[in-house]
RNA sequence: GUCGGGGUAACACAGUGGCUAUGUGGCGGACUGCAGAUCCGCAUAUGGGGGUUCGAUUCCCUCCCCCGACUCCA
């Protein structure tokens, strides 16, 4: 089967070619380290986790990598706010971000870089677009870019020069040739960290970075670039012209684009969560509430392109969505360790119709809803299998590596955990002691033992033909 | 205003030119000492108006509403 991505740059779902054969080179805009996470970032960070994941799971050999923005206006005045470098405040944002990025269950990228350690790339490209004549310093050392030279402007918002000046939006700016011309190089002001360039001492524009990092670490083009859509313009059409400026190329094949998460207003009206509106909540504080299965499912529950409502009572839903799944898995659990022996051939169109299900979906742009909707299939069909005793323990073996499987993309399911044969006796004698107390209905004892195994961190559940047991 | 994305049952959220999804919640059954889990069944839908078609929720046009981008933003 082929994926297929919707590709922002033309509009249009697109079958996956890579450049390479087999390689996928994939950059996705990470964050500015000013502030702590929050749930709109998380989407993002978890869709393209998903993405990074699935590319793998279909055998590709993966280079991804995300960076942190640690040079910018918003952490130099908020350094400067604290009293503390603005390079420090960065560092310590970033060693959050990978403690908040633990909570949410994501694989780590292959290269995180930042724009403080690459410096040298960023002011060789900068160089290289002067040269090329689509930058010119100005006189108070900043280097604009020249946005007319490049005849794709507009490529991946559909924009129009004429259209954007017409938006009368545009600020005159007398070191402009053109109020179009964005900065690439930014003079140095008092009070800034900044670094020696052939222009004076400076830093970099916002979007210049991102162009030098995936040249320097991914090369000239790359196959797959993300980011929220939010980013779409200016940020994404700009890294597009520098890229084009120094190598004619577009840069990236396929642009994919997650969609906002918002938040209800006290109106009733959705509106964008950001930073800006306060309205903001963080990983770090949902994480105390909910696990990271249950973020992850939250968010794949929906496409990643749609935009999406947060609230705690969604987060509440996916809670009780996501323990029906687990509560089939955990089932399968003790069918795989309990359940009668056999061959297993009975699961195999199960999983075999899962696993269509859970691919073709996948292949069809990400999307993630229509493949959670194959699991809960499964888990209708295997717990109708569980409860006529038609399921094998080599059959329920069959299905639980089924979800190990697709597990590695999604990370909805609890750790494997190890077995153990001597805890699994004792177990069994408990449940034939409630059995054999049920049975002289002494209901007092037997409650008492589930009771306590509940406390305990371990179900038991009686049925007709006996009682089952499950660590929670 | 321009560009992009949406409007689906109580709620959330998919897919599809004819077979009407999935989950949460609700109702009714089954199972059951109780608890829990599970199974079976039921109800409620495609923003308004046109058009194409034998047939549209799905395609086209138009209108309305919502969100985002055009300023830092995942």
């Amino acid at each position: 089967m082929a994926l297929m991505i919707h590709n922002n740059l033309t509009n249009r779902k697109e079958e996956f070619v890579p450049i390479e054969p087999g390689k996928v080179k994939m950059y996705v805009c990470g964050v500015t380290v000013y502030d702590d996470i929050h749930m709109g970032h998380a989407r993002s960070i978890i869709v393209f986790d998903v993405v990074n994941r699935y590319l793998r799971y279909k055998g590709y050999d993966v280079t991804f990598v995300t960076n942190f923005t640690d040079v910018d206006d918003k952490i130099i005045n908020r350094a400067n706010e604290r009293g503390v470098k603005a390079l420090d405040l960065s560092a310590d944002y970033i060693r959050k971000y990978f403690e908040d990025v633990e909570k949410l269950g994501v694989r780590r990228a292959d290269i995180y870089p930042q724009a403080s350690t690459s410096m040298p790339y960023i002011i060789d490209m900068v160089k290289e677009i002067v040269d090329r004549g689509y930058g010119y310093a100005a006189r108070d050392g900043s280097v604009y870019f020249r946005v007319r030279k490049i005849p794709d402007y507009g490529i991946l918002s559909n924009r129009s020069i004429e259209e954007m000046r017409s938006s009368g939006r545009l600020e005159p700016n007398e070191d402009k040739e053109d109020p179009m011309d964005f900065a690439v190089w930014k003079g140095v002001k008092p009070g800034e960290v900044s670094w020696e360039s052939p222009w004076g001492e400076g830093r970099p524009g916002w979007h210049i970075e991102c162009s030098a990092m995936i040249r320097h670490y991914l090369g000239d083009e790359i196959d797959i670039h993300g980011g929220g859509n939010d980013l779409i313009f200016p940020h994404h059409e700009n890294e597009i012209l520098q890229t084009e400026a120094c190598t004619g190329t577009h840069l990236a094949r396929y642009w994919m684009h997650n969609g906002m998460l918002e938040t209800k207003g006290s109106d009733g009206k959705t509106v964008k969560m950001s930073k800006s509106l306060k309205n903001f909540f963080k990983v770090e504080d949902v994480a105390r509430k909910f696990d990271r299965f249950t973020i992850r499912f939250y968010y794949l529950n929906t496409h990643y392109s749609s935009p999406l409502a947060y609230g705690e009572d969604n987060m509440l839903e996916a809670q009780a969505a996501l323990k029906r799944l687990w509560n089939n898995y955990r089932d399968l659990q003790a069918c795989a360790r309990d359940g009668p022996s056999g061959n297993g051939e009975e699961a195999a169109a199960a999983v075999e119709g899962a696993r269509n299900g859970f691919v073709a979906s996948m292949d069809d742009d990400f999307n993630t809803r229509a493949a959670i909707e194959a699991l809960f299939d499964l888990a209708r069909t295997t717990n109708r299998m569980l409860a006529d005793r038609t399921l094998t323990a080599e059959g329920a073996k069959r299905v639980l590596g089924f979800l190990e499987e697709i597990d590695a993309v999604l990370g909805i399911f609890p750790e494997k955990e190890e077995g153990d044969g001597a805890f699994d006796d004792v177990m069994g004698i408990l449940v034939d002691l409630r059995k054999e107390l049920r049975k002289r209905k002494q209901y007092d004892l037997a409650d008492m033992i589930r009771d306590r195994l509940s406390e305990a961190g371990y179900i038991i559940e009686d049925s007709a033909d006996g009682a089952k047991w499950k660590k929670i």
